[in-house]
DNA sequence: GTTTAGAGTTTTGTATACAACCACTGAGAA
DNA sequence: TTCTCAGTGGTTGTATACAAAACTCTAAAC
């Protein structure tokens, strides 16, 4: 709570946004926190500029709320509407995946080679593999990121920037989500991608669909079930 | 493109975002159009900041595309991605249809009455009401706007904020594009919402999200109708 | 003729200063 | 005691001013 999260690189100020998101996610700022702009101003270092349109673009992704002339503050904890999440996933990552095999399918029919197409498909193997490696290590943290960056690879193979901006959109409360059960789920879940992009490369639609909505469906069984297990940590 | 749209109410710069939105909407800004926070700023006369934050907002939306140092252009018209935002709001409101149906049937067995449902549920008898008045007088710009206050309400009868606050990320993209077609499938399309409560209100899950599908399909469909009707209205 | 280096202009990003507004405290009256 | 209301402190919203980066146009060299 009273350091605001490793200084890091000097960063200059660079994107204030993504550390006081981070730092959102850590908890450095717990939900309800009011988050007064010339406090953050003086511990990020910058002027109030740069604060407020970090908290608008925070606003926009759902991590904080604001009333006008009443400040920002944190919202509340993810766990509120993690049914929700899970739901939202299941529905939009559904649909990107089925698009991406629709792609895949076009383009093994006609032989016309996709560059984008090849780069993407390349770094989601480089990124699985990553995993593997990350996995061996139990180097968990790492893991979230991968997670995040394979699901983001799939939507962008699915060609549609609607569908990846809206990913985009509540990527901070699905991280934040995740954090919370990385270690448990994690391990486990990763096979499962090799499965979904097996689907897609074989153009195969409906498997993909519905692959990737049970990868998503036992995720969230799997927060649920971790959820009942401990003592429940703070539902305010 | 010349001037900033009706003044209206002096506002008081209120909320300048609404309306450079609205611009954007109405076609004053055209989309690629680079816009100049200067420029701006004189036209709705306020300073640079409050433009600023406008930009951060409708950035959010989709409605407007930035990078650093480079400043914001107005985004791509909606026709560009269309199909992506027709197949959202499939998604998204199906899921929210069959939230409210769910939540309807858990309060037909319980007797307990939530306030907040009745007063939604009176608000949408209201907006129906109007709408086939509005289409009786002829009225289709009014439509619109009586259109999406439909859906959201539907929306919040889910009660899910998650999926609301997706909605409207997408909701500016959606009235640009309903903008478009309004005339021609507004008052065919206006019944179907009646459909649509009568299959929430008995509770139906399954047929409520397959009748909001089936009712964003058709609005799909007529779109893509009048784009080929007409002459294609500048796809770039 | 084409390309490249560079200075000048333009535009965005940031800091400081001021105005508008809200929330809270305290006193006074019912 | 409790309710009302005015004053005051503090926080956000906005305007002005300055710094940093990008774009552009010119001119010279290959």
């Amino acid at each position: 709570m009273s350091e605001p999260a490793p200084p890091a690189a000097p960063s200059s100020s660079g994107d204030v946004g993504a550390r006081i998101r981070a730092d959102i996610i850590a908890g450095v700022h717990a939900p309800g926190t009011k988050l007064r702009e010339v406090a953050l101003a003086e511990q990020y270092e910058v002027s109030r500029i740069p604060i407020r349109e970090a908290l608008r673009s925070l606003e926009a992704e759902g991590l904080v709320e604001s009333r006008k002339y009443s400040g920002s503050i944190v919202a509340p904890s993810p766990v509120e509407d993690a049914e929700d999440l899970f739901e939202i996933r299941i529905v939009l990552e559904s649909a990107t995946a089925k698009r991406a095999a629709k792609r895949a399918a076009e383009l093994n029919a006609s032989d016309t080679p996709d560059a984008k197409w090849r780069e993407l498909r390349k770094e989601i193997s480089e990124i699985l593999d990553a995993g593997d490696i990350v996995i061996g290590q139990e180097r968990f943290e790492d893991l979230a990121v991968l997670n995040m960056r394979f699901h983001f690879a799939v939507a962008e193979l699915s060609g549609s920037l609607s569908f990846i901006s809206l990913l985009r959109q509540i990527s901070g409360k699905i991280e934040w989500l995740y954090s919370l059960n990385v270690t448990r789920r994690g391990p486990q879940a990763w096979p499962e991608h090799r499965e979904i992009i097996a689907a897609i490369d074989a153009g195969q639609e409906a498997k993909a669909a519905e692959v990737m909505a049970r990868h998503v469906r036992r995720s969230r069984d799997s927060y649920f079930a971790m959820m009942s297990d401990t003592d429940r940590p703070r539902t305010t």
